[in-house]
DNA sequence: GTAATATATGAACGCTTGCTCAACTATTCA
DNA sequence: TGAATAGTTGAGCAAGCGTTCATATATTAC
């Protein structure tokens, strides 16, 4: 199994995207549907804004999309990679 | 989808260890077989203690497995969860 | 026994990360 | 218009991470 370099970068930050636990609770918390920033924030208890880094980080890897309806930004998941990466992991640490 | 903070805290933990560019060439590597740390590390171009280091932290995660024999140590994939997170991992940065 | 080889380990250093706080933009409502 | 609401952003800081370097352990050869 070749690699290249890049390829090798790509794949770690994908997978760091996934490596904290606030952002594997955003998941989490967006398989069920989109959810506004405040929403989040409450359920997660975090602040607005640290809800709104991660999910910037989320943003740009495009794990997650933005729709905005008035001053409300609603986020969702933006493909099903995300829910199958998601679900893989859930299995290696076993569902109990 | 309901996830505790401990699930969310094993996940995010599972997932770290597949995001460092160094880690995901090793598993890379041990794709093909088991490999001794002297061979990783000229592949790979780091240290044997780099190495090493990573390979502590794969180890701890149950993600490789090391045989001794003489003074060479030979790690290769603990089980077959790491093989598939990092082909969907390969399959998302792909086409995208 | 000593020397050489293969790997592991601990400390230290620089870099990254995730948070808080304050300031900011954008939108709605009175 | 001005105030309130919903998010975003940048600076700063503490904690964590990955490397290097020096040292330690374990095995083999002499």
């Amino acid at each position: 199994m070749k690699l290249t370099e890049l390829k090798a970068i790509q794949l770690a930050e994908l997978f760091s995207a996934l490596s904290d636990a606030s952002r594997v609770r955003i998941i989490s918390l967006l398989l069920d549907g989109e959810m506004g920033v405040g929403t989040l924030a409450e359920k997660l208890n975090m602040t607005e804004s640290a809800v709104s880094h991660q999910l910037r980080g989320l943003r740009q890897m495009r794990f997650v999309r933005a729709r905005k309806d008035g001053r409300q930004v609603f986020y969702r998941l933006d493909d099903d990679h995300v829910e199958k990466l998601y679900r893989m992991g859930l299995e290696h640490v076993g569902h109990g």
